[in-house]
Formats: C-alpha cells, structure tokens, sequence
DNA sequence: TCTTGACTTCAAGTTAACTTGAAGTTGTAG
DNA sequence: CTACAACTTCAAGTTAACTTGAAGTCAAGA
C-alpha cells in the first residue's frame, strides 16, 4: 500500500472521507491525483491528519492548524525541531487554558466560601456588568440603545 | 428604576439586546410588557443574566443553561441553598475539564520527552488512528466506504 | 403635539466544521 | 467485460449563538 485512498485514509486515522475532503479545501492536507481524478495519498498524510485532531483536542481551529502545519512537510515526518517547535507552543497553550480554568475555579470556590449572595464581590460575576467598570475594557455592540455609552 | 428596559439591561449586563431577546426564546430570561408591548424586566433578571454568562465561561451552553437555571427564581435574588447547588456543579464541571487538560499536557509533556518522533507510543495520538486499536472504543461515521469495517 | 431615539417582530445572514444528497465516474474482483 | 463498491463534484443542510436589516410602533422630552 503505497498510496492510501481516501477511504484507506479515512479508516486508519478514524476521521470522515467527507472530513478529509473538507480539509483538504482548507489547505490542511493535500492528494495526488489517478487518471481517473481519485485522490491517493502519502502516507505521511496519516500522520498530518493524526497532528489535525490532536490539535483540535487542544482547542485549535483548523484555521490556527492550517498556520501550524504551514511550516511541517506534507511528504515526510516532521523532524525533531519542526516537532518540537510544534510541542512547545501547544503545551504553552494548554499551560494558559489550565491556568485560565484554575482562576476560574478559584473565583467561583470563593464565592462559595464567602456566602456572597449578592454577587456583587464576586470576581466571577463582574465582567458581566458592563455598567459596573465603566471604561475599563472593551466593549460589546450593544445595539438598539445609548450610542454615547458605547462610544466611552 | 423599577422596571429595567431592553436597552438599559442590554448595558448593565454588557449584553447585546439582540442576545436578550435571544434568551428569552430559548427561555433563559423572562419579560414583562408595556401597554405598548415593550419589554421591562425586573430587576433580578440582571442577576439572571450575569449567570448565563458566567456559565458561558464555564463552557456550558444555553440549553445546559436553561436547564439549571430553570429551578432558580425569576423573580428574586436565589437562595443560598439554590446558589449552592448551582456553584457545586459547576465547581466539578470545572475540576474535571481542568483534569483533562492536565492529562493532555502530560501526555504531550511525554511526547516532548521520549522524543518519540515516531507518534506511534504517544497516547496522545493514539484516539486518532482508528485501525491501531480496531473495536477498542467508538468510532466515527466513515461514510464512502468499508461497511464491514464500521460494524464492527 | 411633534420628534426621534428606543423599541417591536420576523426573516435571513454569519461562522465553524462538517454532513448529506444527488448525479455521475472509476477501479477492481470475479 | 461486467457489476458494484468506492470514488468524484457541487449545492444545500446542520447546530449554536447570535447579528443584521427591514418595516413599522412606542415613549418621553421640548
């Protein structure tokens, strides 16, 4: 099997010849062509597809993971430093998301903790009242109302 | 200010009044109407509010959302007993997500230590090729192709 | 009373990541 | 060489959570 087709593909790396299709329109994956206008793909291609769903796992898009694999060969294994490059930014993302649940977290046992009812101490709570910090951050398109509080 | 407007709840929960109005057919939020037909909302639906997009954070959707926001009041503050239950569940929501991620970097963490270039040891590679571990667990729906092997 | 910003409804559009279906073509086992 | 599973393209559908726009109504200050 030196050539996969994209059923062969599709079997192997447990993702939808649909799937397969779709990224390749995205420019995630790409395939030779038979005579006959079938797609037939390189192995490594298995692989790339195996990098695609580990990094959605992470939270990716498949637009971020079209940047990320931008830089990886698409006939051969990465190398180590392609790999490890790869690694070390995904494992920084994870690190920021875990850090970012903690906080959450955190927030939210306190508000247990401090019996805070009127949630109005409550950290968890205050990036939804706009009202309450004023100017402080970015803003939603309110819509339909006050264009002055809006443009603050 | 008794009764909130659309508008002036839009901006004190910094959310869009297009979104407002959105949940109230999905049956998150409740209004009053004018004699004219315009909304007005009490002031506990701020609250309410400020919930959901808490909730938000933590990932949940607005269906999961109006399911544990439907044993809450609409009509005043909820009780401790009622905040809670809510603040318990989301609590364990929260440690389990944080738990998987944590269990996703270790195994990247590892990936990055054996140097296993090869991707076939990495656990974290292993959901994504179906044919290595055949029966093993669910699988997706490959379409196109082999319906022996979906069967299985 | 008039003006006008704030509201109303309803339909359609948006984005991501695919899936589904239709209609037709290819590849290969027998 | 024939049958038929596997493939092809293209358009449209799906879900979540909204947003946008059109066309018309309400409310409140001058």
């Amino acid at each position: 099997m030196e050539w996969l087709t994209i059923g062969d593909l599709a079997i192997r790396s447990g993702v939808a010849t649909s799937a397969l299709r779709f990224y390749e329109t995205k420019g995630l994956i790409r395939s030779e062509r038979t005579d006959g206008n079938q797609r037939r793909y390189l192995r490594a291609t298995l692989r790339r597809v195996a990098l695609i769903r580990a990094g959605q796992e992470l939270g990716l898009s498949l637009a971020e993971l079209a940047d990320a694999l931008e830089t990886l060969p698409h006939d051969r294994t990465p190398t180590k430093t392609d790999w490890k490059r790869l690694s070390r930014t995904w494992r920084q993302r994870l690190d920021s998301q875990i850090a970012e649940l903690i906080a959450l977290r955190d927030e939210l046992t306190d508000c247990i903790g401090c019996g805070c009812l009127s949630l109005k101490s409550c950290a968890i709570f205050n990036p939804g009242d706009a009202a309450s910090s004023l100017g402080t951050g970015p803003r939603y398109l309110l819509g339909d109302t006050s264009e002055e509080f809006v443009k603050t």
